[in-house]
RNA sequence: AACCCGAUAGUGUAAUAGGUAACACAACAGAUUUUGAUUCUGUUAUUCCAGGUUCAAGUCCUGGUCGGGUUACCA
């Protein structure tokens, strides 16, 4: 845990270190700035925990800033799709939703001021000449032959430029910085390019568009952002960051960077996620497989198992990995102290309890949730013959295996003892149906002789129990990085998990019949479940948030 | 090759004016258990390397190694 004791990541030092020498006179502002051309997934929950919460904490602001400055990418469905998600995780921008193509008149006459100080010039190379003329990192580069054109002719061209005289790629604006410089983004970056495209919000009020670097830090000062907090691969572009806002003479936030979060089994990459929607390797951005936001909401995970995680990655500027598992024990950890329990079978088998009477049907009571006493009991049917699940009989088990097998004894919960006499098998010998006798004294589960059995084990009647899909969810890859390959003619998609989904026919108790998507509950033995967004009068639809953890199936004995 | 950043149990993090290397998860073992779950107890295992300063170095100095990033008219 990082975030016991007192310890503070070293964003939350800096910040505090600056309201101690009142760097900023107390304030604290922050900003999350997501780019409108994807959802969001659990890599930004970890950034938006981060700025939202610094602000909450030291009594300080966060915005809302979409950075929209690429307008062939974006689109109104990811801005909807982002504040969603973000209200979502519990966090609250209040009254500062803002966008950066809010100031593009603004930083359209920073431009001009740029070029009258002789800081920026039209430049009409091609695309190409211009990367060739930026060198490579042990080689200077070479300076653009339109470098020294006169601020009247620059002035000129750029609000030419504006006005639409030209085509996409004839110019671009730069930043004059030095074309040699060691870090290879202060060589004259490109400030403006032209693009005649429709923008989501502006229409095609513009048909020149500020790069990234040209826009951000000024929209941090526009907006009085005291710490400008990026993840790590920001860090090289800081030094144009500052350059701006130096040039301008402007507030001038500070950018900290820290590290993004990786997940094994999964990847982080807007423009790779974007591509397993559009080949249909996921049934859409919220595809209870995908790490987004929406994603996660819609397998199961609830706002706080999101959030704890985030808190306990910790915050650092060191590339790191976290296990899938960390995630899968948040939300485990938080379902056992509030799910309801029920009962299910995922690949029923048939027991009849021959010495049950024909037609008689008893309701039983069963504990809700063993962790909470609040939640009270339910009642569930039972009768002479009842589903189980296929895993919990062996024709010929193995020492170690507890469950049901020929002249054994086990518990079916909250039920009775019942014993195997004998089995049958159909043509293909599959094992059709079990037969059992069962011990009245036992009912509720108890011997009065005080014998034991060493399993328990989960059922439903099959007279009364419901019908459900159920939606099995594994890892959506087969390694735990994605981007390991064997060999070169591969590449990650080739890691992609086939069995990442697995849909079965299952049976259910029947207080399940009235569940309503988004309730949560653990089918006993199996995992957490919620019912999705697919389910109908007809077809109740469930998925798997999670397994629960298994210390039988991962045994060299155990099957599977 | 140039520049920037980083390196502490398997994983993620802590140790903040040099002062007994710790926490969580994982793994393993045992106990409890009407979920092979939960809970409880225990065990294993860590400072990238080489020098140096010091009574004392994860921490400071020098040199190296390894990993990530930068060489987009994306963000």
């Amino acid at each position: 845990m990082t975030e016991s004791a007192d310890h503070k990541d070293f964003v939350r030092q800096i910040v505090e270190e600056d309201n101690a020498s009142g760097k900023w006179n107390g304030v604290v502002h922050t900003r999350f700035p997501p780019e409108p051309n994807g959802y969001l997934h659990i890599g930004h929950a970890k950034s938006i925990c981060l700025n939202f919460g610094i602000a909450k904490e030291y009594g300080g602001k966060c915005n809302l800033r979409f950075d929209d400055t690429n307008p062939e990418k974006e689109e109104v469905e990811y801005v909807e799709s982002i504040k969603t998600d973000i209200k979502w995780l519990g966090f609250d921008w209040e009254d500062r939703l803002f966008f950066a193509s809010d100031y593009f008149e603004q930083l359209y006459q920073w431009a001009e001021q740029l070029i009258k100080n002789d800081k920026a010039y039209v430049c009409s190379q091609t695309l190409e000449a211009i990367r060739e003329g930026r060198g490579t990192p042990a080689v200077p580069g070479t300076d653009s032959p339109f470098r020294n054109r006169s601020v009247d002719e620059n002035l000129d061209l750029f609000r030419r430029m504006r006005a639409g005289e030209f085509e996409e790629g004839e110019h671009v604006l730069r930043a004059k910085i030095d074309m040699a410089h060691k870090v290879m983004l202060l060589r004259d970056p490109i400030m403006y390019r032209i693009r005649k495209v429709e923008h989501h919000r502006t229409g095609n009020a513009w048909c020149i568009y500020p790069t990234y670097d040209y826009t951000h830090g000024q929209s941090d000062s526009l907006e009085g952002i005291t710490h400008s907090i990026c993840t790590l691969e920001f860090e090289n572009r800081r030094p144009l960051y500052d350059w701006f806002c130096d040039a301008l003479e402007i507030h001038h936030p500070q950018q900290i960077e820290f590290n993004r979060l990786n997940l094994t089994y999964t990847m982080m990459s807007k423009r790779r996620l974007l591509q397993l929607v559009n080949d249909g390797h996921v049934n859409g951005w919220d595809d209870p497989r995908m790490p987004t936001i929406s994603g996660l909401r819609r397998r199961g995970y609830t706002p706080e198992s999101v959030r704890s995680l985030c808190a306990q990655v910790g915050v650092t500027k060191h590339n790191a990995t976290t296990d899938m598992v960390v995630l899968e024990n948040q939300i485990r950890e938080e379902l056992n102290r509030t799910a309801d329990r029920r009962m299910a079978v995922l690949d029923p088998v048939k027991v009849v309890i021959t010495n049950y009477p024909e037609g008689q049907i008893e309701n039983l009571d069963a504990v809700n949730n063993p962790e909470d006493e609040s939640a009270g009991s339910r009642q569930v049917p039972f009768g002479r013959e009842i589903y189980i699940e296929r895993d919990d009989f062996m024709e010929d088990p193995p020492k170690k295996f507890f469950r049901l097998g020929p002249g054994r004894e086990v518990r079916l919960r909250w039920a009775y003892f019942i014993k195997c006499t004998d089995f049958v098998k159909d043509d293909a010998g599959n094992i059709s149906e079990i037969h059992c006798t069962y011990d009245p004294e036992t009912k509720g589960g108890n011997a009065p002789d005080g014998r034991k059995v060493k399993a328990t084990m989960h059922w439903v009647s099959a007279d009364k129990a419901i019908n459900a899909e159920v939606r099995l969810y594994d890892h959506l890859f087969l390694t735990e990085d994605p981007d390991e390959v064997e060999d070169e003619s591969l590449d990650w998609k080739s890691n992609l998990n086939p069995d990442s989904l697995r849909t079965v026919s299952a049976r259910l108790e029947p207080s399940l019949a009235t569940a309503t998507e988004g309730y949560r509950c653990q089918f006993e033995r199996q995992g957490y479940f919620v019912v999705d967004k697919d389910s109908t009068d007809q077809n109740l639809v469930f998925n798997r948030t999670v397994t629960l953890k298994d210390s039988w199936t991962k045994r060299p004995d155990g099957k599977k």
